[in-house]
DNA sequence: AATGCATCCAACCGCCACGTA
DNA sequence: GTACGTGGCGGTTGGATGCAT
């Protein structure tokens, strides 16, 4: 065992053995913590610090800010520090010194989250204790046993009484996707995948409502299907996965999108939020980061993903569910033979061409090696809010049949040429023989 | 047999909503 | 009213696996 991974533990001992408990008992959260910490530093540094006013820090990544300060000064003192060391503030001291200790080894996130979790709580932001990755069968079966034993409660605690190295989070996921005895095992059927397709036309990209509708299977699940399976076999068939058009439909919806955009620049050369742009890109110089990156990233996954450009889909939700009923037994007993699912999505062959639109990977994020995005990143380091620079840029650029909320018709009778349709993999699509469809095994999707 | 590429999927990450003190 | 803890969700990642060369 490294250093790095010695003094740490070494550490926690003696702060817990000392007075952790009783630190704790005084201290009802993380900003009393570092409120201590840094009267602390005022007390036994002899070089003024130049700290931002605590006051100001409202949240942990300020927290972050104040410890990053407080680690930067001089170099880190020898934990044997024979500094004069009270019982009330001998933890927050020994925090200190442990922290700039640490700041030798690890970054200042990985010393905030090991803070964070000297307090007691769980930090998914210290990754140095926790286990990531594959769960064994050990931890399988421990987790297994304790939610069998005790049931579902906290999830934060569970890691902890179930002696296991993990966060409550990773713990929730497994037992959701793995672990839960409801779980129907093996591939899809053909009908669930049918109806998978039905779910997203009308609620998009919401998987956990969609697994809502196929008992024992978990939006994870379903979510790996449609990005791995059902969206490469709608685009074979012509249709577009993100609106449920076929590809023509959104390639000429695309166009026509262009040409308006294009009527409007005529008609403004210059809004006034690109003005202001430009003013921002001059004025502030480029100081990219990551968390800019991150904004536009972010808003761009509202405003592209299917399942949150929602304005329209509760209506449709409606629509649906009145349709096939909210129970499971319903949803699935109802008009969903594949016949008629066969209707609402004719599949067309004809014209496949890829989908050009802008995917959420946009390029648009920050790209140092290029010129455009690097435009848009000083944008967003600028001190213009993103509200005001967005419209103009989504308007200009973020055109794409994405947007296009899933326009579902339900017509009564369904297009009986659409089976005899002998393209490759159309009567494969039919008769459900994907290569993981092995749906007789379970047996249970027979009902739909 | 070795290598490279493509695909799958379990798990992680960041964000958000909600309840609570 | 506010800060905080927690659970839930959707997007994304990266390791494992399969397949082609």
């Amino acid at each position: 065992m490294g250093p790095t991974l010695l003094w740490p533990r070494m550490l926690t001992w003696t702060i817990q053995e000392s007075s952790m408990l009783l630190w704790k008992t005084m201290c009802k959260s993380e900003a009393t913590i570092f409120n201590h910490l840094l009267s602390v530093t005022f007390l036994f540094e002899p070089a003024p610090i130049n700290l931002i006013p605590y006051q100001a820090a409202t949240s942990f990544s300020s927290h972050h800010s104040i410890l990053s300060r407080s680690l930067s000064l001089s170099s880190p003192i020898p934990i044997t520090s024979p500094l004069p060391i009270t019982h009330f503030k001998a933890p927050a001291l020994l925090l200190l010194l442990l922290t700039r200790y640490l700041a030798t080894f690890f970054c200042r996130n990985c010393i905030a989250g090991f803070v964070a979790l000297l307090m007691g709580r769980h930090s998914c932001c210290y990754k140095q204790k926790l286990r990531k990755g594959l769960w064994s069968p050990e931890e399988d079966e421990k987790l297994l046993n304790y939610i069998t034993k005790h049931g579902l409660g906290c999830w934060s605690s569970v890691p902890k009484l179930a002696g296991l190295q993990r966060c409550g989070k990773s713990c929730r996921l497994r037992w959701i996707n793995y672990l839960r005895p409801d779980l129907k095992r093996g591939a899809f059927s053909q009908q669930e995948e049918n109806l998978i397709i039905e779910l997203h036309a009308v609620l998009g990209n919401r998987w956990s409502q969609i697994a809502a509708q196929l008992p024992g299977r978990t939006d994870n699940e379903i979510k790996n299907l449609w990005n791995s399976c059902i969206k490469k076999k709608l685009r074979q068939r012509g249709i577009d996965p993100n609106t449920h058009k076929s590809l023509s439909e959104v390639e000429n919806d695309k166009e026509k999108q262009q040409l308006t955009a294009d009527k409007s620049n005529e008609n403004v050369s210059i809004v006034p939020n690109e003005l202001n742009l430009i003013e921002a890109t001059i004025l502030k110089p480029p100081a990219v980061s990551s968390r800019s990156s991150n904004v536009i990233t972010t808003i761009n996954n509202k405003d592209w993903s299917g399942g949150s450009n929602l304005t329209n889909a509760p209506p449709k939700q409606e629509i649906f569910l009145d349709r096939f009923g909210t129970s499971h037994e319903s949803s699935t007993t109802a008009s969903c033979s594949p016949s008629d699912l066969m209707a609402y999505f004719p599949f067309q062959k004809l014209d496949y061409k890829p989908i050009i639109g802008l995917s959420m990977n946009t390029k648009l994020c920050y790209n140092p090696n290029s010129s455009s995005s690097e435009m848009i990143s000083h944008e967003f380091n600028s001190s213009m809010t993103p509200p005001t620079v967005l419209p103009s840029v989504s308007a200009s650029m973020f055109q794409t049949p994405i947007c296009v909320r899933p326009s579902v018709s339900l017509p009564s009778d369904h297009n009986p040429t659409v089976g005899s349709c002998d393209v490759n993999g159309v009567q494969n699509w039919e008769a459900g023989s994907f290569s993981n469809n092995v749906s007789g095994s379970n047996g249970s999707s027979s009902s739909i």
